[in-house]
DNA sequence: CCTGGCGTCTTAT
DNA sequence: ATAAGACGCCAGG
C-alpha cells in the first residue's frame, strides 16, 4: 500500500519533471535519463559512474526511438525539453508549480503563432538572455505546460492509459487526492479540459504544428544528424528540434570549444559551424542568423584571430581562424563559469550529453575513483588525444587518467594528433595556431617574430597555455581556486552545481506536494515522511527509503540516498544530501539503469511485499 | 546566388 | 561600460 504509493509518487514525479505524461516505460525511460544528466553533473565529469550513465545513456538513446507506428502518443512526447528551460532560467528557489507552470504558458502562447510560417521569425529570434527552443520546442514547451500537472490527473486514473489499467484499484482514491492537491492550479486549470486526460489531442493525435511528420525549415546543415539523433529519419528532425533546447553558452563559448577542440587549433568558419551543429543540434535547425552572430564573434572577440589560409593568398575569404594566446586562459575561465551555470541543461542541448566533459576540456578524473586501467585492445585509436589542444601536458600525464574512460567513451573518435606535436606542415600556424598564427598580428604579449615555429614561442607561452588549455590539469598556481575546489571536492561540486539543481528543487516542491497528498490519503506515511520533508531539507529520498523494500538495485539507489542524508543544513545541506541521493543512483547506473524504468512500472506489484 | 568578414544597433548586466 | 546577440551590408567567388 504506501510502498506502491510512494513508488508512485516518485514515478510520477520523475515524470512530472520530465514533463512526461503517460506512465510508460518509455516516458520513465527518458525521464531517468534527465535524471542521470542531472547524475552527471553531480558526479561532474567522466568518472567511472559517469561512463556508465554514458553508455546507459547511449543505450537508452537507440532504445528511445520510438517507432513511428506506435502509438501517437509516443512522439509527443519528445525527450526533456521543457522544463529544463522553462523552469531552470526562474529564480528557481522560490519556484512554485505555479509560477512555473504560469511562465511556462506564457512563453508558449507568445511564441506559438510564429510556427505556422517561416515568415513570421520575431518570435523565434534568438534572445540573448533568454532560453529559446528552435521551433516545435515551443510549442511543446506549451504541452508539457499544461501536461506535466495532467499528468498528475491522467497517471492517477487507472483507464486514461494503457499501462495504468495494471493499477490497483486503490488508485482512483488516490486520483481524488491528488487533483484536491492541486485545486487551482494556474494556467491549465484555466482549461479544464486539461484535467482531461482525453482532453490532449497534443498526445493522442498531436497538434498539427508538432505534428511529426512535417515542416521543418529546411537546413543546409542536415549533415551529421542522423549520428546522435535520438530518433531516426522523419522524426529525427522534428524530433531534434522539439529536443535540443538551444545551448546557453554563449557563441564566443562555443566557439572557443570548437576551436579548442579542433585538430590543429584553427578551423575555417564552415568548420565551426559543423562543430556546433554536430554538438548541439539545435543549431541544425536553428533559425538564420546565428551563422552571422558566429562569425561577428570571430571578428570582435579578441579571442579570436584570424589565420591565413593557404599560401598568404589574401583576403577575406578562406580564412582559418585561431584563438588568440593571450586571451585564451581568460576564455577557458569564461568557459568554467559557464559550465557551472547550468550543466545540466548545457547536456540537454547536445547530441551527446557525455561529451561535454571532453569538450570542455577534460577534468580530473584522477582525482576520482576510476576502476584501474582496462587496457583495452583498442586503446591506440583512442587515446586521449582526441583533443589535442586541449591537452598540453605529456601523453604520460593524461593516459594513465584518461585512458579507461576515454578510450571506451570517445572509442569512435577519429584520432587525432597530439596538437603538440611538432607541426611536420609548412605552415606552422596551421597546425598550431594557437601560438598566435602568423606573424601577421602580433597577438598580445606574444613575440610573432618567432613566427615560424612553435619552440621558441612554446617555449615561452606553455606555462599559461598549459594551464588555461589543459583543464587546469596541473597544480598550476594560476588555475583558479574555484576550478580547483571543483575538481578535488565534489563537496564543492556540489556547492557550485547549486544552480543546477533547480530541478531537483522544483523536484523537491513537486514531491512535497505529493507528499502532502500523501498525508492526507494515508497518515502512516505522513508520520514518517513529514519529519524529512520540512522546508529545510527536503529528504526526498528519505521518504522513500523507509517505504522501498530491499528490491533489487533500486532499493540499493534509495538506501544509498539515505546513507548521506543527514548531512549539513540548509541550502547546502539539501544540496549535499540530493548529491548523496544520487550518488546512491550510480550503482544502479551500474548495475542497470534500464531495468529501473521496468521496474518503476511495475512497482507497484513488486513494492508491495512491504 | 552563397559565403564570409565585419559593422551597427539593441538589450541586459 | 561592457557583453552578447540579432541583423545588415558588402565583397568575393
Ligand atoms: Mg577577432
Amino acid at each position: 500500500m504506501k510502498p506502491r504509493r510512494f513508488l508512485f509518487n516518485l514515478q510520477t514525479m520523475l515524470l512530472v519533471k520530465a514533463g512526461r505524461q503517460h506512465h510508460t516505460k518509455e516516458n520513465l525511460s527518458l525521464a531517468l535519463r534527465d535524471l542521470i544528466l542531472t547524475v552527471m553533473e553531480v558526479q561532474e565529469g567522466p568518472t567511472d559512474v559517469s561512463y556508465q550513465s554514458s553508455r546507459f545513456w547511449c543505450r537508452m538513446s537507440q532504445s528511445l526511438t520510438f517507432s513511428p507506428s506506435s502509438k501517437s502518443h509516443h512522439q509527443t512526447s519528445p525527450p526533456q525539453t521543457k522544463e529544463g528551460s522553462c523552469f531552470t532560467q526562474e529564480k528557481s528557489n522560490t519556484l512554485s508549480l505555479r509560477t512555473a507552470a504560469v511562465s511556462r504558458r506564457h512563453s508558449a502562447d507568445g511564441m506559438i503563432s510564429s510556427r505556422s510560417g517561416r515568415g513570421d521569425l520575431d518570435a523565434d529570434r534568438f534572445h540573448p538572455y533568454q532560453r529559446q527552443f528552435s521551433d516545435g520546442a515551443v510549442t511543446e514547451c506549451l504541452q508539457q505546460c499544461s501536461s506535466s500537472f495532467s499528468s498528475l490527473h491522467e497517471v492517477c486514473s487507472p483507464g486514461s492509459h494503457s499501462h495504468s489499467s495494471d493499477m490497483p484499484p486503490s488508485w482512483d482514491q488516490y486520483n481524488g487526492s491528488i487533483q484536491n492537491s492541486y485545486p487551482e492550479l494556474p494556467g491549465i486549470p484555466v482549461d479544464p479540459p486539461c484535467f482531461l486526460s482525453q482532453s490532449y489531442p497534443s498526445y493522442s493525435s498531436a497538434s498539427p504544428q508538432q505534428q511529426v511528420s512535417s515542416r521543418l525549415y529546411p537546413n543546409k546543415d542536415q549533415s551529421s544528424t542522423s549520428k546522435y539523433s535520438l530518433s531516426s529519419q522523419s522524426h529525427q528532425d522534428d524530433t531534434t528540434q522539439s529536443i535540443f533546447p538551444k545551448p546557453i553558452y554563449s557563441y564566443s563559448i562555443l566557439i572557443f570549444m570548437a576551436l579548442k577542440n579542433s585538430k590543429t587549433g584553427s578551423l575555417p568558419v564552415s568548420e565551426i559551424y559543423s562543430f556546433m551543429t554536430e554538438h548541439f543540434p539545435y543549431f541544425k535547425t536553428a533559425p538564420d542568423g546565428w551563422k552571422n552572430s558566429v562569425r561577428h564573434n570571430l571578428s570582435l572577440n579578441k579571442c579570436f584571430e584570424k589565420v591565413e589560409n593557404k599560401n598568404g593568398s589574401t583576403s577575406r575569404k578562406g580564412c582559418l581562424w585561431a584563438l588568440n594566446p593571450a586571451k585564451v586562459e581568460k576564455m577557458q575561465e569564461e568557459l568554467h563559469k559557464w559550465r557551472r551555470k547550468d550543466p545540466v541543461t548545457i547536456r540537454r542541448s547536445m547530441a551527446k550529453p557525455e561529451d561535454l566533459d571532453r569538450l570542455l576540456g577534460e577534468r580530473p578524473e584522477r582525482l576520482r575513483s576510476v576502476p584501474p586501467n582496462p587496457k583495452s585492445g583498442t586503446l591506440t585509436r583512442a587515446t586521449p588525444v582526441y583533443n589535442p589542444s586541449a591537452f598540453t601536458c605529456t601523453p604520460a600525464e593524461l593516459r594513465p587518467a584518461c585512458q579507461p574512460i576515454c578510450q571506451s567513451l570517445y572509442a569512435h573518435l577519429q584520432p587525432q594528433q597530439p596538437f603538440y606535436l611538432p607541426p611536420a606542415v609548412t605552415h606552422p600556424s596551421n597546425s598550431f595556431a594557437l601560438f598566435s598564427p602568423c606573424g601577421q598580428q602580433p597577438a598580445a604579449g606574444i613575440p610573432s617574430s618567432t613566427g615560424s615555429l612553435n619552440s621558441p614561442v612554446a617555449g615561452k607561452i606553455p606555462p599559461v597555455y598549459n594551464n588555461a588549455l589543459q583543464c587546469d590539469y596541473s597544480v598550476e598556481p594560476r588555475t583558479t581556486m574555484q576550478e580547483f575546489l571543483l575538481e578535488g571536492d565534489t563537496t564543492y561540486d556540489i556547492d557550485m552545481l547549486n544552480p543546477s539543481l533547480t530541478d531537483l528543487q522544483l523536484q523537491g516542491n513537486l514531491w512535497e506536494e505529493l507528499r502532502v497528498d500523501s498525508l492526507v490519503a494515508e497518515p502512516q506515511v505522513s508520520t514518517s515522511s513529514s519529519a524529512t520533508f520540512v522546508p529545510q531539507n527536503h529528504h526526498i529520498q528519505s521518504s522513500g527509503l523507509h517505504v522501498v523494500p530491499p528490491i533489487s538495485q533500486t532499493s540499493a539507489v534509495v538506501a544509498s540516498g539515505r546513507c548521506e542524508a543527514e548531512y549539513e543544513d540548509g541550502d547546502e545541506g539539501r544540496n549535499v544530501e540530493q548529491h548523496g541521493c544520487f550518488n546512491g543512483l550510480n550503482p544502479v547506473l551500474y548495475s542497470g539503469v534500464e531495468s529501473l524504468a521496468g521496474y518503476l512500472t511495475s512497482c507497484t506489484a513488486s513494492v508491495s511485499l512491504m
